[in-house]
DNA sequence: GAGGTATGTCAACAACACTGACATAAACTG
DNA sequence: CAGTTTATGTCAGTGTTGTTGACATACCTC
């Protein structure tokens, strides 16, 4: 079974041997694998939103609002890569339900800060539990050192232009706030 | 395969530094890396998609049928977990435009095995090539060790219900056709 | 004041998921 | 054989999330 086994890179009797993590069928279970955990990883937050008139969408704006309180609508779209079309209308509705506010900007006026509510961050607290927890279990059965592995190919896998900025986010924590247009 | 073990998180002696990787800010890092990850993943099939008229989900379809030649409809719902309108929608597409072809079952006539045409296949390697080469390079930099741990961890994230089902899938390869009902 | 920026909104549309209902053919069961 | 279940296919309706395109308003910058 290999299914995991490769950690060690076998003998180095024929060199080839050290790049068998590479070979085709690797890769397509990698793949795979992605499809698989990422599935089951959204499914928690999911079966939540099915409660609530909420999507995806929702809870992905929720998350960053989280995240990043105060950020700009601006900067909310440049992470969460969609239209101000499509964005606004879950706002608007999360904003309708009094989940999130609205703050119009010191400086520039025209922005949108997005804060969440303690009804919305009740919410996130709900949502994101079951997802951390399954984490946290998936982490402690791999192990710190799967784990540093898993962080390194993850952040490998992310589209090299835009990498280092996300990863400032993802580490980031509570940074500049408002990206307006934060690059690409 | 116990120790779903999360107790005891956080101890207070000095082995608090090894389990310093369940805080919940790492937990927070890995879902969101988790994220971002999966969006550029995705978005290399999705782009060639737009030239055609199809979307993920015939992606996935066209996936697992290469995967699993000779898979039943059933056998595909039940990787896919959708709902089989929802299959027969994209299936249709897929067979009328020649990718995909049926064969009625040999032992049980009420059953149509899936199989890719050479067209279906071509489209298929077209998909999967970009998709094969980001985890290639996103492997070869994190270094086999890092993969192994990536592995390990996204196995995991696997509901525990279906994990030993779908990690045959993942390392089975062309294993028995028609699952049925294979289980969860 | 002109021009660009940030935001919000309307309308139309497409992809993809869902539920519910129903049809057909084949297999299984008594 | 009759009745039931299973595997598949299909129709109709709905919801969420994404898209374009067009347009309005408010505001900053020069």
């Amino acid at each position: 079974m290999s299914a995991s086994g490769l950690g060690e890179v076998r003998r180095p009797s024929a060199r080839g041997d050290q790049l068998l993590f590479l070979t085709d069928e690797q890769l397509r279970q990698g793949i795979e694998l992605m499809f698989f955990a990422y599935r089951d990883f959204t499914s928690d937050p999911d079966r939540i939103l099915e409660d609530y008139a909420y999507g995806r969408a929702h809870h992905r704006a929720i998350h960053f609002i989280n995240r990043r309180p105060g950020v700009t609508v601006a900067g909310l779209l440049d992470i969460l890569g969609v239209t101000k079309q499509s964005l606004n209308r879950v706002l608007r509705q999360l904003i309708e339900d009094g989940l999130v506010t609205q703050e119009v900007g010191a400086r520039d006026r025209r922005q949108r800060h997005l804060h969440l509510t303690e009804a919305g961050r009740d919410l996130e607290r709900r949502l994101s539990e079951p997802q951390r927890a399954r984490v946290r279990r998936a982490y402690s059965e791999a192990g710190p050192e799967a784990v540093s592995g898993f962080r390194k190919v993850l952040e490998q896998m992310i589209d090299e232009r835009v990498r280092k900025e996300v990863l400032g986010l993802v580490g980031g924590g509570r940074g500049p706030e408002g990206e307006g247009s934060g690059g690409a």
